[in-house]
DNA sequence: ACGATAGCCTGATAGC
DNA sequence: TGCTATCAGGCTATCG
């Protein structure tokens, strides 16, 4: 499930094998991927274009294309990206091709289908959706102890909840929460308005140091995620409660449980974790 | 306005 | 080659 790490990594990756490449055909065989502009202008518009950059807001990856053009694009659960030789055979679940004027292509593959493209000027992404309701990014100088605390303030939903909200904090997916509300000891379920300053701070820090730790280790492969060079991330081995659930807490050795919160599977440490 | 929830989708797995 | 129900979850639409 690729969050904010795993985003990070793919964009990092990525950006070393298609920098600079011109787009020479587009080739979309499931259309609903793409979620705007139609698809035909979708595949009219990008042959020509050249990859400038690869920036990410959130968990969104935003391709900037010469001419002012951005793709944004969202990996939701299983989406990754590869970059092949055109010979290559194609493998199952591939749905979007860009094909580059260098006998090379970058290939989408979904299998859930989930993932999202929108391509817009440059200039409108920050006003327009997906993008404009994203709260601030975990590492930006602005995004302080204090602003999250007043916005928890504000919340009458439980924490879990408040953090995969991506207008309270952009990137935040249910991995990186469980973790952050264990490191925090704070339970899931705690309704967020609650929270006191000082556990605000704690979830504050926490949220930046695992996301930072994650992002050093290249992501978490819990399930299918793999970077855009098709290599595995490494954090997996370092989380203390996701899918722990029946075996001890490293820290106390109480039974890790879970249960649904924010109506997701939610695990965590009932004697570490207080309500 | 806000919070809660269904639906999207396929493959892995648990249970019978 | 056993079949079926359940679960995984980010985001959007919809409902209360």
């Amino acid at each position: 499930m690729p969050e904010l790490p795993e985003v990070e990594t793919v964009r990092q990756t990525l950006t070393q094998l298609v920098l600079n490449k011109t787009i020479k055909e587009v080739k979309v065989s499931l259309p609903r991927i793409v979620r705007s502009p139609l698809l035909e202008d979708f595949e009219n518009i990008l042959p020509g274009k050249s990859i400038t950059a690869i920036d990410r807001r959130g968990k969104f990856l935003l391709f900037r294309l010469s001419g002012g053009w951005t793709l944004i694009s969202h990996l939701r659960m299983e989406g990754n990206y590869g970059v092949f030789a055109s010979s290559e055979p194609v493998v199952k679940h591939t749905h979007v091709i860009f094909v580059f004027d260098d006998g090379t292509e970058l290939r989408y593959r979904d299998v859930r289908q989930f993932g999202t493209m929108d391509l817009m000027k440059t200039d409108e992404v920050d006003n327009r959706p997906p993008i404009n309701k994203l709260g601030p990014e975990p590492f930006a100088e602005d995004w302080t102890s204090d602003v999250f605390y007043k916005k928890l303030k504000s919340k009458k939903k439980n924490i879990k909840a408040a953090l995969l909200d991506q207008e309270v904090v952009a990137g935040v997916g249910n991995i990186y929460a469980d973790e952050i509300l264990f490191r925090s000891k704070v339970a899931p379920m705690v309704v967020a308005a609650d929270l006191s300053k000082q556990k605000a701070k704690s979830i504050y820090e926490n949220t930046k140091q695992v996301l930072a730790e994650a992002i050093e280790a290249g992501g978490s492969s819990v399930k299918s995620y793999v970077n855009g060079q098709g290599k595995m991330g490494m954090f997996q081995q370092q989380l203390f409660v996701y899918q722990k659930h029946g075996q001890p807490c490293t820290v106390c050795g109480r039974e890790i449980l879970k249960t649904r919160v924010a109506g997701r599977g939610t695990h965590y440490c009932s004697k570490c974790q207080k309500s």
